[in-house]
DNA sequence: GTCTATATCCAGATAGAC
DNA sequence: GTCTATCTGGATATAGAC
């Protein structure tokens, strides 16, 4: 987890967030009170709602910190490879080190029920990380690396084989660390949607 | 739904599970107080704890239910169909039926988080439908209809892109009915497996 | 087996001193 | 900005008549 980070610079905000995410992607946002997070951040409830104004606040600064993330990250990406292949296969790369660094990140990102206690918001799969791997997949089409098909197909082919590796990892079912899949998951990708 | 089917037999053990489910997919188990269930299923409170015991007891007899419901009809396909990639785009297409007829369905077996309020319950890829799911994958490369390789990843080849294909569906991002894509993300998969 | 009425508890949230 | 003390509502669950 990124404990060493929050502890680097101390403040209340930084530490809330911390708890709050190890809290809700191990009990659940549902079975994690306030007095909980009080506890495991060391920050008052007084403190906790002058910041964040309400649980959902919480919730919702967490999930928009770690989106921004991962678009930077994605970003950085787009800069550092040329073709669509690359950059797809260096999103699964990046998704899988994340997963065994930082299981809690991912857990939020990719498996917590955001709807169930933030209704306003949209669902994840239209969150701007999911959007930009899309793009990424009908880009290949056009350039000609990837054949032409459904791009929501593309994308759950590209993608879908890794995120199920990932939801399993996380789940405890797969016992190696995912990088060892890496190789043989982006076969099978590559295989699915390569041009003919 | 399976409205019509509840309303048949009237008890109330069906009428609080049919409830129940409608409940906890659209609006999450925390949300759904035991007064939503009384409200929805018209069944009273004492009813509903004479028969479940407490409200766990609800999501676990109506997980039971779908578990053995799903494990009956993987059967069948395996009764219907000789080679291992007959029972798998057997089994992907009846995903797509129950996903587009009975969505709330899906959603509770695939997307709710059990763990959250069963705790005691093993993750959802560990039950009998995952794993029927996973053997067909691997007698399918007993049989040398798809090549080998780790059986997880073959696995998570074949049912990733379908599976990716439903949660988009479900979160309403994709606007066609699932069957339409049913021969496209089958080709892919084929492509991604079958034997060189 | 089904119902109504009720007990108990603890969550989320606020007040107001420092 | 941070804290402690406290309010209030509504949740789960029970009691006990029918």
């Amino acid at each position: 987890m990124n404990a060493r980070h929050a502890t680097a610079l101390n403040p209340a905000r930084e530490r809330v967030l911390d708890a709050a995410m190890r809290l809700f992607t191990r009990q659940g946002y549902f079975n994690t009170s306030i007095p909980d997070i009080v506890r495991v951040s060391g920050v008052s409830t007084g403190s906790i709602y002058h910041h964040f104004g309400d649980k959902e606040g919480i919730a919702r600064a967490l999930f928009e910190a770690l989106v921004n993330r991962m678009e930077a990250e994605f970003d950085r990406i787009d800069r550092s490879h040329d073709t669509a292949a690359a950059r797809c296969r260096s999103v699964i790369e990046l998704l899988f080190r994340i997963t065994e660094d930082e299981p809690d990140v991912m857990t939020y990102m990719l498996f917590v029920k955001h709807r169930e206690f933030m209704p306003e918001m949209a669902p994840v799969c239209s969150s701007q990380p999911f959007r930009h791997m899309r793009r990424m997949v009908e880009q290949g089409m056009d350039s000609g690396e990837f054949r032409r098909q459904d791009p929501m197909v593309a994308a759950a082919t590209v993608f879908g084989g890794a995120l199920r590796l990932i939801n399993l990892r996380l789940d405890g079912i797969l016992e190696r660390p995912l990088q060892e899949y890496l190789d043989e998951v982006w076969d099978c990708a590559w295989r699915a949607v390569s041009g003919t």
